[in-house]
RNA sequence: GCGCCUGUAGCUCAGCUGGAUAGAGCAACGGACUUCUAAUCCGUAGGUCGCAGGUUCGAAUCCUGCCAGGCGCGCCA
């Protein structure tokens, strides 16, 4: 609808320019009004056009309305305040909306996806595999797959990637970590270094590993040659099943999960820095100390450096210590050239704030090395503060004092984390209090929401136990719908395509939750001011089907966010 | 010191590719269950949109400077 009303405006615009002899294009943008006196939808065109003109902004208007062709679900349109253009809709032709919707039903809002749908590669959570998952590592996951659905149902063809990072130091750190546990279960008495990961979960996976195999035997071995890579393999392969597995608590799957090592193992890395030097893209040279911030024992050491700043980046980039090591940088790169040599010309990686730093050279090295601009897109979500009752839960990763993810899901549950999460844009910083995740009214908005569709059911269930029968869709008398109340119900429905394709377009998934909830609160002043069942059956038909609408909007809103939506609360 | 993010009601946040009288919820106060679920609803009160300039017919929104908080700043990821 809104598509159509700009078109017919767009083209009245371009007449009008024309018309004048005037080269610039005016692009007209729709609004719905805060107002409803102001009509179903505004227009401001007339305003900037007043300019190029030259004329006041309400004869531009004026001009504007006499050459407009409206589409016939237009009622009037007149000229409001400075100059804006309000356009009323046949009621009638909007309350058309609750037939759309059950013809469409879960497919409403989505859009169909093409043949030629555009290829995203959808990268989040990437989690180290040194231990378990943190609430931030949480929030990044839930954004990230509720991105996936939006994106998904609004025909891109998403592939969802997870990209272990199972080289370089920390791995060395997990493995020694790992094999002092099994001394320890040996009963050898030996100390975690400082540095080393101290949680309780590689006891477990300490113990596991011993029933396959004998300690003796482990002990006797070549500690380097043999019992490392035993030890290294076992201890990635157990932190990435925890991961999955909790990653599977709250919903969320992926198609690749991504190995770092099979880049180095297949001699991708090499090969990259080898180009790189073929290019002149990286050379030897020393690295300024980093201002404002104190460096224990700096010292000039000569590195591979990219040059990044060629491509808007403030400093180069070490890539590779001098003897050729690469670091975890240039495997990054490795990565995001990988992925665009499988065809992915969108990337989107979902990072948390505290990588906010490598942003501009990743996108720097990935613009010199595929030519892609701006690639991948990063969303960087900001921290998580965890807090009971108003108080800071105090985490310590050193003391092993740590909420996990998993105890967090487990405590509030899996759909409460998972909207909480996202009732608030990725920039601000998030405080997830564990009672009020838990508590039942509006400060825990996800139960505000599913209430609203188990009240639907609830009343259809009722409309069947009176022997209501509904009749079909199509023969409803939907302009019995007059009510406030109902008409704004028949608004929210009307713009969740448009909110779903903000939200997929901008990349700002919340936009989901927060119209949820406005769809659930306009549920809810419905119910209390009207009676659905009543001795008027046309106008108990015209509520039945708005009702199961909205019951509809919310399910399928819901399921955007990977959020249950149950029938009875 | 530099970069990124944030600053809107007592609290938590929407509104930010400029538009009409800045919105919700919580907390406070007052009301609504013989009715399709009160995990709900209705009403009252609550604001120098961090501060100061600038651009504009019009600024919470864009620009500049400052203030405050968070994150980051080579050989970890």
């Amino acid at each position: 609808m809104k598509q159509l009303l700009e078109n017919a405006l767009q083209h009245a615009v371009d007449q009008l320019l024309k018309e004048s002899g005037i080269e610039a294009g005016v692009h007209v943008r729709l609004t719905r009004p805060k107002q409803k006196e102001h009509g179903d939808y505004a227009a401001n065109v007339a305003m900037p056009l007043a300019g190029c003109l030259d004329q006041p902004p309400r004869e531009v208007a004026g001009r504007i309305l006499a050459a407009v062709k409206w589409p016939d679900a237009v009622e009037d349109a007149d000229i409001a305040g400075p100059g804006f253009i309000n356009i009323r809709l046949k009621h009638a032709s909007e309350a058309e909306v609750i037939k759309m919707v059950a013809r469409q039903g879960d497919a409403y809002g989505r859009v169909e996806v093409s043949e030629d749908a555009e290829k995203v590669n959808l990268e989040f959570v990437s989690a180290n595999p040194t231990g378990p998952m943190h609430v931030g590592h949480g929030r990044g996951a839930v954004v990230g797959d509720s991105l996936g659905r939006i994106l998904t149902a609004r025909g891109y063809s998403v592939h969802r990637e997870y990209y272990i990072n199972d080289a370089g130091a920390q791995i060395g750190v997990l493995a020694s970590s790992l094999w002092k546990r099994v001394q320890q279960q040996a009963g050898i008495s030996v100390e975690l270094s400082d540095g080393e990961y101290p949680g309780e979960y590689l006891i477990e996976v300490a113990r596991q590993l011993l029933e396959q195999y004998a300690f003796e035997d482990l002990n006797r071995m070549d500690h380097d040659r043999d019992v490392w890579p035993i030890i290294v393999d076992y201890a990635i392969e157990k932190m990435m099943a925890m991961i999955r597995n909790d990653l599977a608590a709250l919903g969320i799957e992926f198609d690749h999960y991504f190995s770092e090592q099979t880049l180095h193992r297949s001699g991708k890395v090499a090969a990259l820095i080898e180009q790189l030097k073929a290019d002149d893209l990286i050379y030897l040279g020393t690295l300024p100390p980093p201002k404002g911030k104190e460096v224990k024992n700096y010292k000039p050491v000569e590195q591979w450096l990219f040059r990044t700043t060629g491509f808007g980046d403030d400093v180069d980039r070490p890539l590779a210590k001098k003897d050729g090591t690469p670091t975890y940088f240039a495997a990054d790169i490795a990565y995001h050239v990988d992925k665009f040599e499988r065809g992915f010309k969108r990337q989107i990686d979902i990072w948390g704030a505290d990588h906010g730093g490598y942003v501009t050279r990743v996108q720097s090295a990935v613009k010199a090395l595929t030519g892609l601009d701006g690639q991948p897109e990063v969303l960087l979500v900001q921290m998580v503060n965890l807090t009971r009752g108003g108080e800071q839960v105090k985490m310590s990763k050193r003391a092993g004092t740590f909420v996990t993810l998993r105890e967090v899901v487990d405590e509030v549950g899996a759909d409460a984390v998972r909207f909480n999460f996202m009732t608030r844009r990725i920039e601000s910083q998030l405080d997830f209090d564990l009672e009020a995740a838990k508590q039942k009214s509006e400060e825990n908005p996800v139960y505000y929401v599913q209430y609203a569709h188990a009240r639907v059911c609830a009343i259809l269930r009722k409309a069947e136990e009176e022997g209501v029968e509904a009749i079909e869709a199509e023969l409803v008398n939907s302009s019995r719908l007059i009510t406030d109340e109902e008409k704004s119900l028949v608004a929210l429905m009307l713009s969740y395509p448009e909110v779903l394709d903000k939200a997929a377009n901008r990349h700002e998934a919340y936009r989901v939750a927060i119209y949820l909830m406005d769809l659930a609160r306009g549920l809810h002043g419905f119910y209390h001011k009207h009676r659905v069942i009543s001795d008027d059956e046309e106008l108990t038909q015209a509520r039945l089907l708005l009702v199961t609408a909205v019951g509809q909007v919310l399910c399928n809103g819901l399921s955007m966010l990977g959020v249950s939506a149950p029938e009875r609360m």
